[in-house]
DNA sequence: AACTATTTATAAGA
DNA sequence: TTCTTATAAATAGTT
């Protein structure tokens, strides 16, 4: 996007990467919006500028809420591969896939 | 962009809705991927679509170090607030900044 | 799933 | 840092 192709590789100027930075993280937040409203979307994004600044967005401004739900289904899902793997028992997995 | 703005509201239809939901979500991933190696950013992506599935990028594919340096922060950042609010004393303040 | 007309994002420059 | 502009990239509507 602009006056030359993009090379995904670390930005080694420093003034360069901070702009860069402060432009996209703009675009990106935007997005991250549009999909939310456009396609009820759950979203939560995070992103640590190098500096170690927080900038965020959630859909309704509940991070916490979409953390948590990523919290029970990265672990449902675990449970779920685990129970495949290690004992792949008739009633566990009914159970597994009916809580995700 | 393409054919026509976007208004930023809710997709009715239920088709265009999951189609659009497809190509951008495709597009956000991407432009997570990007300003985190452009920009030597710390990113965490969380999107459910609205059938409940997940899709997420996390920088150096470390969401859970991330999702921690996010509740560390937040947590910081409020007893930053809390402090200087209720118990404006010297001490702890600087502390808090350090923390941060 | 591909195509393509347009819009949008943004790299470089002022 | 903010504005401008040329161009790349994303994508809405279509096939």
């Amino acid at each position: 996007m602009g006056r030359g192709r993009v090379q995904l590789k670390r930005i080694e100027n420093k003034i360069n990467r901070q702009v860069t930075f402060s432009k996209r993280r703009t675009g990106l937040l935007k997005k991250a919006h549009e999909i939310s409203v456009l396609c009820d979307a759950e979203v939560a994004l995070i992103v640590f500028s190098p500096q170690g600044k927080l900038f965020q967005y959630a859909t309704d401004s509940c991070m916490e809420k979409i953390l948590e739900h990523y919290e029970i289904y990265s672990y449902a899902e675990k449970q779920l591969k685990t129970t495949n793997v290690e004992s792949p028992v008739s009633g566990s997995r009914i159970f597994m896939t009916a809580f995700l």
